[in-house]
DNA sequence: TATGAATGAGCATTCATTCAT
DNA sequence: GATGAATGAATGCTCATTCAT
C-alpha cells in the first residue's frame, strides 16, 4: 500500500499463505512426523526463525491447515442439506449433486484432504463428524418412507464415508474418474444394489 | 527342562514373539514414528542391545509386523474365494460369510490391522491388492449374471474396501457390532440398496 | 560491528575454523576412532548440533582436514620441481631447499600431517602420490646424467617418502632436528653414499 | 591322543590358533578399532563367549600377535648382528644378507606386520627399537672407519627404518620385488648414493 | 520483516563383555 | 570346551525451537 502498493495482502501475508501452501504440500507428501520444519521454509525461500514469526509451532500450522479444511468442508455439507419434503424424483440427483460438490472440494484441495483424512489426529473426529451429519441429513428420508427402515443408519453412513474416503484417493486424485461420474455410481450402487433384478425375480 | 527344550518355545523365540506384541501394539497406539526403540523395550522387560539381536532395525519389526499380518489376510481371502456355479441361493451366505471371517479375523488382530492398513508405507498397495481380489472374486458373478453389469467392478471393489476399513474402526473394534452382524448389514445394503422398493414400484 | 563485518571473519566462519582446529588436534592425538565428536564441540565451548551445522558428519570433518592437507602439500612439491637444465652445482642446493620446505610445512602442521599419513583410509594414496611426483622430478636428472641410472627410480622415491616420514616423526615433531638440518642430511646421505670413500679407494 | 590321537595340539589350542590367525587378518586389513570381536569368532564359527575363553579381551588378542611379531623380529635382528672385525669386502653382503632376512620375515607374516608396524599404540616403541638396534649394529662400522663419520648415525638409522617400512608395504606385499632384490638395492643406494660418480669426478 | 548462529532433548544403533547352562 | 541369551555404556546424529541482531 502507499508506495506502489504491494499486489496482494502484505508482504507478511504472502510469506504465510506460501509456508501454509508449502507445508500442506509436505504434509501430505511426508506425513505429519515425516515433515521437518526446515524442509518447508527452504522449500519457501526463508528462515526457521521466519517460520516462527507466523506459527507457534509445527503442530500450530498443521493445526490451521486441518481447520480451515474442515471449516470448508462442513460449510459444504450444511448447504447440501436434504430439506424435508423433498420430491421423491429429485432424490437421487438431490444427493448426486451433494456428493459431486464434495468430491470437487475434495479435488480442488487434495492436500488438505489427505492431511486432514490421514495425518491428523483428529481425522477420527472428523470423519465421525462427518458420518454424523450425513446421519442426520438422511434420516428424515427414512422417516419419509423413502429409504428402507431395515438398514441400520449409522452403519450406513459410516459406510459411505469409508467409501467416500476410499473412492477419493483411489479414483479421484488419480483422476481417473470425475467427480460427477463417482457421485452417479456411488448413488447408483447405494440405492438399487448391485444384484440383478432380472435374475432377482425369476 | 530335563527331556529336550523348554516350557514352550526356546527363549529366545519367546523374547522375540514379546517384543513381536508388544511393538504391534505401540505401533498401532502411537504410529510408527511415535513409537521408541526403547518403549517397546522398557515395557517388555528388556535392554535395548536385545532388540537388535532379533531385529535388524526398528524398521524391520515394522515390516514384520506387516508382512504377517499381510500373509494371514491373503490366505483368508484366497480360501474365501466364490467358486464359479455357485447356487444364487447361497451366493449372499457365501459373500456373508467371506466378510465375516474377515472381520473376525481383524477383531482378533487389532494392533496388526491398524498398522498395517494405517500406519504403513505399504498400506494402499494393501488395500489396492485386496480391493483386486475382491474384484476377481466377484468378476464372474458378473459374467454369470448376478450382479448387475451395469456397476462398475473397479468402483465397486474399491468401495467394499473403504467401507471395510471404516466399519472395522468404528464398529467392530469399539464392540459396536459383532463380525457376523457387520458382514450381514453390509450384504444387505450392497445387493438390495437402500431405496424402499414398496415406495419406488409406486 | 558498524562498518561491515565482525571483527575477523563471519562469527560462522570462526566457528567452523575452531571446530577444524581442534579436530584436527583430537584426530591427530586419538585417531579417527577414537575421536568423539563430543569431545571436539566440548573443546570448542559449543554443543553437538553445532558441529552439525558446519559439517555433515564426522568423516566429513576429517577429510575436510586431509583434503587441505593434501592440496597444501601438492601445491609446495610442484613449486619446487626441478627445472631442466639446472646447473650440477645447484643441484644439491635446490633439493635441499624442496625438502626444507616441506618439512617447514609439516612442522608448521604437525596434526594435519599425522593425520594425513597415518590415520586416514587415504594415506597410503597420498604417499604413493607423493612418491610419483618426486620420481617424475628427479627422472630428467637421470637423463641429464646425474644420477646414477643403475638406480631403480621407483624404489628410490618410494624410500625418501618413507625416511622422509619416519624423520618427520622421530627428529621433526619432538624438535631434535630442525628442517634444514634434516633435509641436509638426507641429501648428503643420499648423493653420496655412507660408505667411507677414503677406505673405499684404497 | 590316546584315542585316534587328534592330529595335532589339542581342541583348544586349535580353537585359539584359529582364532590369533583370523584377528590378524582382520586386524590388518580394518585397522583395531575396526576389527570387531564378533567378526573374528563368526570367521572362525564360533561364539563370542568362546573367545573369552581364550582371551582376556579384545585388546588382549591384539597384544599376543604383536608380542609374538616383535620377539620373532628381535631374535631375527639379533642374529644378524655384525660382528665386530668383519672383512671390509664381505660387509656389504652380510648387512644385504640381514636385510633380505628380514624381508622375508615380512613376507611371511604380511599381517602381524602390518598391525606391528601400523595398527598399534607401541609401534612407535618398536619401530624405535628397530632403529637403535640398527645403530647399534652399524655404530662399530663407523668406528672401524667403515662408514663415514660425518653421517648422523641416528639420522641414518631412522632413515633405514622408514624406507624398511616403506618399501615393504609399497614393494614387497605387492610382490612387486622379492627380499633380496630389495636388500640389494638399498644396499646399494645407501653405500654409494645417487649421484652419477663419472661427473661428479668431472 | 527477517536471519545467522546456536542448542536442549532425544533417539537409533553398536560393541565388548558376561552369566547361566 | 562351548553356547544361547542378554546387557552396560557409549556414540553419532536429528529436529524443533530460540536469541541476539
Amino acid at each position: 500500500m502507499g508506495q506502489r502498493g504491494r499486489k496482494k495482502g502484505s508482504n507478511g501475508e504472502q510469506s504465510k499463505a506460501l509456508l501454509l501452501r508449502i507445508a500442506a504440500n509436505e504434509f501430505a507428501e511426508n506425513g505429519y512426523h515425516g515433515t521437518k520444519v526446515s524442509s518447508i521454509v527452504k522449500r519457501a525461500g526463508m528462515t526457521q526463525p521466519t517460520f516462527y514469526l507466523y506459527f507457534e509451532n509445527k503442530e500450530a500450522i498443521f493445526q490451521e491447515l486441518v481447520e480451515s479444511f474442515r471449516g470448508n468442508l462442513f460449510n459444504l455439507t450444511r448447504k447440501s442439506r436434504l430439506e424435508p419434503g423433498i420430491e421423491i424424483n429429485s432424490l437421487s440427483g438431490r444427493i448426486t449433486y451433494g456428493l459431486a460438490e464434495m468430491f470437487t472440494f475434495f479435488k480442488e484441495n487434495p492436500d488438505l484432504t489427505k492431511i486432514s483424512f490421514f495425518e491428523s489426529s483428529t481425522s477420527e473426529e472428523l470423519k465421525r463428524k462427518l458420518a454424523l451429519q450425513i446421519e442426520e441429513n438422511l434420516a428424515s428420508e427414512v422417516e419419509n418412507g423413502y429409504f428402507s427402515a431395515s438398514v441400520d443408519m449409522c452403519t450406513f453412513a459410516e459406510s459411505l464415508v469409508g467409501l467416500i474416503e476410499r473412492l477419493t484417493v483411489t479414483q479421484l486424485f488419480p483422476g481417473i474418474k470425475e467427480p460427477n461420474r463417482l457421485a452417479e455410481e456411488i448413488v447408483d450402487i447405494f440405492l438399487n444394489g448391485v444384484i440383478n433384478k432380472s435374475i432377482k425375480e425369476e
